[in-house]
RNA sequence: CGCGGGGUAGAGCAGUCUGGUAGCUCGUCGGGCUCAUAACCCGGAGGUCGUUGGUUCAAAUCCAACCCCCGCAC
């Protein structure tokens, strides 16, 4: 098969480098432009840029792949097909006919659950005890195609979203280099779009700790935050970001100290408590919640605010 | 030149505005006490105050340049 690839995120690199090594041919990589972001509004390129070009393929970042001008170079390659993974892009039903097979994406879930931005995250803040990769012939839809591969991956009650990302990426490049093999031949599998849930991009400020809910509810955002966009509570009125967190023991009034041990703080949730073992305070570098009790006096009875 | 915080003992902080013997909590070491839920009491060690240069009788503190860490926004 030839093909264009479509990624941007570290999500996306595994299937590449797998695709790569693989027999298929890869045309060209498509991804996201270099864009000033970050401290300082440096120019940074996309992780899947970086693998591109370590591989020696040529790589190409429109503006918007919904440019006709676009649309036509990629046809002009004649690739069998698109392959899409964490790209960051809407792409238009005439880009996909630009290629025999269309395009197909490499999906982080189990659709129909958890179609669109953040579907990993989403799975583990909603407490699923399981997830997996999907891929799917894409239509004009949002992650609406056909299922052509499914494979599940259990979500371990510990997993940070960092760490199913990582294992997810991995199914996902093994599987998308067995749908090439045999593309032609998969069966199609209608989504049962009555199943369907919804996994929106994730706002920084939903990271916001609410101590009045469950300390089984602020774990499982803890884990489907970390490491971006992380969850944060406010002390003193400044942002306090949680990198390191478990569920421990009984509760109080929720958002209290109840008491300060070697191994970090513990905070009274809306039921049980959590234990704030690694912590960074805004401007500083992270640091053990013992070591910040011991400089910023937070004693049994402090008070963490919303 | 996006906005902002910070670099002082092994850890976390104060001191910087208003230059003048380097301080607090924790840890650590020695001793005591014996259980008081980071256990308590006494004592000790440990720092070229990010780097370089400048001003000054005197710089952690004032001025200049540079290095490093981080939060927001993107």
């Amino acid at each position: 098969m030839t093909l264009v690839f479509f990624g941007t995120a570290e999500f996306a690199v595994p299937a590449l480098r797998a695709i790569a090594a693989s027999s298929h041919t890869i045309l060209a990589v498509v991804t996201q432009p270099d864009r000033p972001t970050g401290r300082g509004m440096k120019l940074h390129s996309s992780p899947v840029c970086a693998a591109a070009v370590a591989v020696g393929l040529p790589v190409m970042k429109p503006e918007k792949c919904r440019d006709p001008e676009f649309i036509e170079q990629i046809g002009s390659m004649e690739p069998d097909v698109l392959v899409v993974a964490a790209y960051g892009q809407i792409m238009p039903v005439a880009l996909l006919e630009s290629a025999k097979f269309g395009g197909i994406n490499i999906h982080g879930s189990l659709l129909p659950r958890w179609r669109g931005a953040a579907p990993i995250q989403r799975a583990i803040q909603h407490g699923d005890s399981k997830t997996g990769i999907t891929i799917m012939q894409m239509d004009k839809g949002m992650d609406t195609g056909d299922i052509l591969m499914q494979d599940e991956m259990p979500i371990l009650s510990d997993a940070t979203a960092e760490f199913v990302t990582h294992w997810l990426a991995e199914l996902g490049a093994l599987m998308i280099v067995r749908a090439l093999d045999r593309l032609p031949d998969l069966t199609r599998t209608p989504q049962g779009g009555s199943l369907a849930t919804y996994a929106p991009r994730i706002k920084p400020e939903e990271g916001r700790i609410d101590w009045g809910r469950t300390s089984v509810e602020i774990y499982n955002m803890y884990r489907a935050f970390t490491p971006r966009p992380g969850v944060f509570a406010t002390a003193g009125g400044k942002r306090l970001k949680i990198i390191e967190m478990r569920p421990a023991g009984d509760g109080g009034e929720p958002g209290i100290v109840t008491s300060v041990i070697s191994g970090g703080i513990l905070v009274a949730a809306g039921s049980g408590s959590l234990q704030l073992i690694r912590v960074k305070p805004e401007g500083k570098p992270e640091m053990s919640g013992t070591a910040l009790a011991i400089g910023h006096g937070i004693r049994p009875g402090s008070r963490f605010g919303l």
